[in-house]
DNA sequence: TAGATTGTTAATCGATTAACAATC
DNA sequence: TAGATTGTTAATCGATTAACAATC
């Protein structure tokens, strides 16, 4: 409907679908905004006003079909397209990523890097681990998602690359703030949420 | 020296420190709230309102010293006080997190747990990992903050054990949402960034 | 001192909530 | 039909930005 839509809604639209991922499980088929901002503790009127965004999905005097109301959002973000992800990263973290992803269809990984030598050559779950020059050959053309689960001192050079790849997204967790014109970013800095967590420890109620 | 901070601030504190410790590593001692809000694309004003929330830690005429005030913030934080740290789950992804809490003085792992026979007994990093029970009875008293790298499916029965403990803060990466009463939790979705991303690359700009 | 930059108040902007007519 | 609940507009609330006097 709207063409521009903030952030913070977006945002809040994974947590939407997981709540209703959930209710389907329950067998539940139908919800209305009241129950569903009380199963999640927010107001009805931020669930209709966020949905709306995108179309009217519900119908009046009945509230929303779970099950449609979850291909909807599904759609909308577009995670039930097919991406071809690369891994530049395949230590621990790395690892429980490609495991993770394994799980959802619509994320397919087809290619890994790593830079220690007794990687190199080695699978993980049925794929190659390839060496850096390998590896940037694929990057111009062979994905659209890159995830990042490396230390940041080893990225140096990675933006040059990206330049010429066909790259549109990066899942970034190597600590840094990566920002290249034209490449969707999400920085993923797992420790901020410890330390807003440590606030919050010290500082009760 | 306000009571209530709000939460938009409070996540905005992490970001801050990086950004000055990454100025402190280039030897930069002092900077102003403009140059800073140039690198971290912010306005110098929200810098200057956030940091007032906590009190006056720049200097008319002068700007902030980058030493002094990363010592502030994590002052605020309370991430250079020192934590003991449980976690339950030692996978991949658990096994990450205890590898970069390592190079972190402040979060002190004292016990690990997992269900799986193989790894019970088993020591990371040189602390053995325990079964559930002697871990639930470590719960009780033994720290401070707990993390969970476990699938959801296996938390069931740990809201009880929870009440009778001294755990503050619970860093939870099982995918699900925890809520209990008088602790902090800071429920960690990884995979709604990623989703969020892919919103973003489908809407380009 | 003059210039720079803070701390803080006031103005603006945007996001959230409330209200209600439309309608299933 | 009557009741329920949406879609949507209007009101409120809070967060961000602008402005400027205080002051180093």
């Amino acid at each position: 409907m709207n063409t521009y839509v903030s952030d913070a809604v977006i945002r809040r639209l994974p947590r939407y679908r997981r709540y209703l991922l959930k209710l389907k499980k329950q067998g539940i088929t139908r919800i209305s905004s009241k129950e569903l901002g009380e199963i999640m503790d927010v107001t009805a009127s931020q669930i209709r006003q966020d949905l709306n965004h995108f179309g009217g999905f519900g119908q009046q005097g009945y509230g929303y079909s779970v099950e449609d109301l979850i291909e909807r959002l599904e759609d909308i973000m577009g995670i039930n397209k097919s991406y071809k992800v690369g891994v530049i990263g395949c230590g621990r973290l790395g690892q429980s990523m490609i495991n993770y992803l394994k799980q959802d269809p619509s994320y397919k990984i087809v290619a890994l890097c790593d830079n220690r030598p007794d990687m190199i050559g080695t699978e993980i779950d049925g794929i190659k681990v390839d060496d850096k020059a390998t590896f940037q050959k694929k990057m111009k053309t062979d994905f659209d998602i890159l995830i990042l689960t490396l230390p940041a001192a080893n990225i140096e050079g990675l933006e040059e690359d990206l330049k010429d790849s066909k790259i549109k997204g990066i899942w970034n967790f190597s600590m840094t703030e990566i920002d290249v014109k034209g490449i969707h970013t999400s920085n993923v800095h797992l420790f901020d949420s410890l330390y807003s967590l440590s606030y919050y420890i010290n500082h009760p109620e």
